[in-house]
DNA sequence: CAAACTACTGTTACCGGTAACATTAACAGT
DNA sequence: ACTGTTAATGTTACCGGTAACAGTAGTTTG
């Protein structure tokens, strides 16, 4: 056996746990041997490989992150901005993203920007410390110090992904990849939808949330489509909160419009949307007969009313496996993270059914 | 000025962000006075103290958390393992958790379980590699190598809290802190309420998840508080998953049971109890007065329902916000996070109301 | 048989911070 | 003037890995 320079004992100041230096001394090599053995066994001996694999068994070595981190310079971090991680929709988003990066290696440091674009940049700046992996927002806006900052991220070879959107026009973004759909169109689909169905006199309730752009733009889909087919439509805003309560409150208001009877409303969301339902049958109004109801979010609630809740089912599990696995091929350096469009999809119940 | 050695040259091999060398040489001092800037400003002049911000605005310094952490031994970061994400229950909890953590400089890593034990216990394995400042895990319910995993945590200085969960009988316990309330007594609460309300032959359907401990310690709970009335509980198992679909399901079986004619049953959770009661309103079963529900997880829908869901209201996001106070209390080395027992509230609403 | 190549392992010098201790100046007390 | 004390800053040596390059056998090639 070699004598090598390695061996000389050293003080310890950190935390008892092993190191690639107890690893190695167990194994008879040095410490860039079992690193290797780690990242690309390779190129480790066989015999080596053995003898090595039962000194990590034997002293139950875990690997230190950050003193990899800090050597090679890319952290195993992925980070996610997430507007509201209480919100279903998003949740599910997490769930899978979570599930998809799970065993990799990497892990999913979750930040809540509670639609706020200042705390979103501050965040944003607060990550730069940690070197993440990747960077995952959600949609496609954002501040000029954010917008910045990303894409110093992106230039410095960080794979920076944007969620839940994916506009058709293309030149709006800004070069990171988009994982999502397009809202405007699907705004325009539900158009078609009521349209489709003979409505001729429609509202839109948008979301009550200031900063939730992927909401207003489905309005605006919603408005252009209705144009179109030379309708006008009659845009609300929830009052506070997107919850089952704003949306019975926004009934009567719906009622009361007097310059033509609306015969057909399209929702921000399935909350609202199930709460105005659920007020509408019980003052009476025969939906969908006087009375067509469209949400957008696809929640099980839906499907559970009387009548059953149409609704656009938004790809949220898919946006979260996608992201995940672009995202790991991405840091594998295997390809750079493109752009997806997933499909969204309407789903037609009850509450959209024939007029009469 | 004094001739310091740190002013010699040096060659950089990691990414171009300043670090606290540039910020040092800008203010004319050396790197550990930034340091020491940086974690305790008391200990800097003011005039030092007053060029070395100019410094770090000028060069736009954002420490390296994973250098800092490598030489402190301990890392800003908070792991949290979760059963579910997508679960509005653990959503709203994870919301608070990252309210509560954000600007402290503490990060959330977000680990999903999946409701297996098997899987938390490789998650806490990977975690130790990371050093995290303190590990959120749900239940106390753990494998015997997690077991080993948190002790070994606990004992080298990690703060561990167990969320969701305070067993009165403290015996129980691990030494670990825990957050959340006693799932027995809440059972028990509920067979209290419905006995209360003069009901004589009850059911609890379980969540069909096998490892939702908690869902099965409510029902001994309330099997017990019924014995302790001289009453015997129907306990049935929820078919494939915890939606509105199991809860229809599960009314006609509940309906069948020939024995005594059941005339109140409680559930695992408001999505069971939803679907319940939405399908014995459809078979035209009078709620309450043939039939009385009552759920648990006052989800937002059950106050819509008509007639409206009795439930229980779990802290929810108490026990995120409390965890967060406890846990950055506990990294600060302020205090050892102490075990909290946080109130859940039985909400008697309609369906539960008098019995004919 | 020397040169070139392959397969493997080692040496050195870092990554960017921080702990522990050392040093220096200024000022107070005797 | 001497010593002690405090405030402010510096020096040294690490934390635990990895990149880049440098060997060293053994094998193949010309």
């Amino acid at each position: 056996m070699k004598t090598t320079t390695e061996t000389t004992k050293r003080q310890r100041r950190g935390h008892g746990r092993p190191t690639l230096y107890d690893v190695a001394t167990a194994a008879g090599v040095t410490r860039i041997t079992v690193s290797r053995f780690m990242r690309q066994p390779e190129l480790v001996a066989k015999m080596t490989a053995a003898r090595i694999r039962d000194a990590i068994e034997q002293t139950g070595y875990v690997p230190n992150q950050q003193a990899g981190q800090l050597a090679s310079g890319n952290s195993r971090i992925v980070a996610a901005l997430i507007p509201n991680v209480g919100h279903s929709i998003f949740a599910e988003t997490i769930q899978s993203l979570a599930d998809g990066l799970d065993g990799s290696g990497y892990e999913l440091l979750l930040l809540s920007t509670r639609y706020s674009l200042e705390r979103e940049e501050a965040q944003l700046r607060a990550l730069t410390g940690w070197a993440p992996g990747a960077i995952i927002v959600t949609g496609r806006h954002h501040s000029p110090g954010a917008l910045r900052m990303l894409r110093d991220a992106q230039a410095a070879g960080t794979p920076v992904v944007e969620i839940w959107d994916h506009p058709k026009n293309r030149a709006e973004c800004e070069g990171f990849a988009q994982i999502g759909f397009d809202h405007v169109a699907a705004g325009m689909s539900m158009a078609q939808h009521l349209i489709g169905k003979g409505h001729k006199s429609l509202a839109y309730v948008d979301s009550g949330v200031q900063e939730d752009f992927r909401a207003h733009e489905r309005v605006q889909g919603f408005v252009a489509e209705a144009k179109a087919h030379g309708i006008r439509v009659k845009v609300l805003r929830a009052p506070t909160g997107d919850g089952f309560d704003a949306g019975r409150k926004v009934v009567p208001l719906l009622l009361a419009v007097s310059r033509a009877r609306i015969t057909a409303v399209a929702f921000a969301n399935d909350h609202l949307a199930s709460g105005a339902l659920m007020e509408a049958t019980r003052l009476g109004v025969a939906v969908p007969e006087q009375f067509a109801l469209l949400g957008f979010g696809d929640f099980p609630i839906g499907r559970q009313l009387q009548p059953s809740l149409s609704t656009v089912r938004p790809p949220t599990t898919e946006i979260g496996s996608a992201t995940a696995k672009a995202v790991l091929q991405a840091v594998k350096k295997l390809a750079e993270p493109t752009s997806l469009a997933l499909p969204y999809e309407l789903v037609a119940r009850e509450s959209t059914g024939e007029l009469k």
